[in-house]
DNA sequence: AATGAATGAGGGTTCATTCAT
DNA sequence: AATGAATGAACCCTCATTCAT
């Protein structure tokens, strides 16, 4: 049998990209788990915490996968390349995700909540070291790399949020595949 | 004397930046604008209907300075550079705008609210357009100029979601000011 | 020109016969009269006491009819005739008002309400007081008359109120039409 | 431990015959029955079907007895004459509900709502057939029923109207326990 | 007399969280 | 561990009434 922590969270993912944070009730949630709202409280502290739980799965895959990416000694660009590649075949594999991931982001003064401080602003700042990095080895240009990285990870969002919220799953499909190729091509030779 | 509708616009801006669209209740509206919760619902006929205002106020600002643009004949680079300086601007004269721009674009339902729908999928579009021309004039090079444009779109956003949040003013201008030449920059040239 | 005062009190019933009571604004009275919500307030101190002014109304033309009925040495049951005739007559003629008549006659604390209470006790009493020299003079017979008026004033309401709720309107002029035959029949003869 | 619902029920019973629907607030009825608000919202829907449930039982109390007496081979009178005993005792017994009984029966749109629709509208319709089966019979003579039903529902409600009203309550006793009598005579020899 | 913008108390309803079973 | 009834603070919005013009 799932684990039921996992079972809660699955749950909530499907209702938050279903009808919001805001709108995804306890009741909600527990229905769709198929548990009780009080089996909610066995396993997290409060609504906030659900939400702070899937950030960071997602943020610990990215993690996991990047530490890998790292093992091998691939340029930086290639890196960067395999991590776009790996987090639009993700979003793509479970858009609910991809929603959440973009959505539920801001909201009230959710940025006190860890995980996704941590992956608002964690991964631009990690972005910006791998970029340093990069230009230290002169992979790269002089740049500003926390701008950069900042126009990267916002970059990503922007094409996340319009394929999981593109209604046509063909046309979703088509854009998170071509995603990391065209984001590459411009990080690398710009658009002119 | 100030128009009441604008003097409500703006404590909602001040107050929705503080505390978020969701912990932004009308009373505290009311308190800020120095004006009863009644008065709130002469000019709007929901808080809803508030922050839509807000989108619109700010759309129409961005939709007119580019129709200036346009009637001057300029590169389409030129123009993308100064649309970009012209938004930096704003958002650094006036940051609780740029908060609520980024962070209550998304939300439960708020997609069937007409200017925020617009903010969020009429900019990419426009943008796409944009560069379709470019192409076809040969300024700039083959690409998929939907994934660019919203590539393009969530660069600035991530830019100014990160200096609007950010506490160090000093540090919040000087992203601001940098931010149109290094995304301009990257859009010529990439990072290579 | 109309009096101003019965111009409101016309948009009175119009709305509130359209609306009931609760559901009718001053706002909505006001634009109905093509008036000012200002300008009711210069003609009635409350909402209320416009409904009271309504019922005075109505209960003044009956008094008044009355009066005259009673110059003419009639018969007591003659007389009730001529007012049942005359009272489903002039509902016949506005069911507007009759609606209101019957629907806003109880609600809230609006027993109080000064001339809705003698409409609702005062022509019960007033019944039983004819009554009570009908059984005197010998014209009918003996009987509970607080109670046998009671009884009238609820069946001429009852069917009043079926009569103006009714949406198909020959089916409601026929009720009103045949309403004071058959109810002086019942009163004269039962229904045995 | 009695039935949270019904302890809303009667509770609301108290509180809406003391005060009137509209006066009413959720939290007189919640503190009225010891309870929280919110516990009223996990038994009702709404505070308009509180009022709802009040007639659906009161309804359903005069059915079922109705269902009873029809088993037994009884006249058409002596069966009205029962269903009359009935519902005047029934609100001797408990004014309250007999308040809201005939207060609560129109107003706003309050029509739309089922139960209070089927009983100012189904029970006259129901006693309009009891009626027509009874002439059909020949136990009463030929009369429009449908009119004389109304006349017959709007006669006892104007009875019951008067009697929970009054202040005195010998006199409200009284009145109660005469109404049936005096009605049933009306009906079988008229008043002459 | 007429206007209508401003007022603000008030009410129905929601929902995260608790806790006795 | 699981349940789900109970809780009650909080919020959006309405609308009768006022009053400066």
């Amino acid at each position: 049998m799932k684990d039921k922590k996992e079972l809660i969270r699955e749950a909530a993912v499907a209702v938050m990209a279903r009808e919001g944070f805001y709108n995804s009730t306890t009741d909600k949630i527990a229905a769709e788990a198929g548990v009780s709202v009080g089996t909610i409280y066995n396993y997290f502290r409060s609504k906030d915490e659900i939400l702070e739980y899937i950030f960071t799965v997602e943020l610990e895959k990215r993690k996991k996968y990047y530490q890998e990416l790292a093992k091998q000694e691939l340029p930086v660009l290639e890196r960067l390349r395999r991590l776009l590649q790996m987090h639009f075949s993700e979003v793509k594999q479970n858009p609910a995700v991809g929603r959440i991931l973009v959505r539920e982001r801001h909201s009230p003064d959710r940025s006190r909540l860890t995980a996704v401080a941590d992956f608002i602003e964690g991964i631009p700042r990690f972005l910006a070291g791998v970029l340093d990095q990069a230009v230290s080895s002169g992979e790269i240009r002089q740049c500003n790399t926390q701008i950069v990285a900042l126009a990267l990870f916002g970059a990503v969002e922007g094409v996340v949020r319009s394929a999981v919220f593109e209604e046509d799953t063909a046309q979703q499909s088509r854009i998170l595949e071509l995603a990391s190729e065209e984001l590459m091509d411009l990080l690398c030779r710009g658009i002119v």
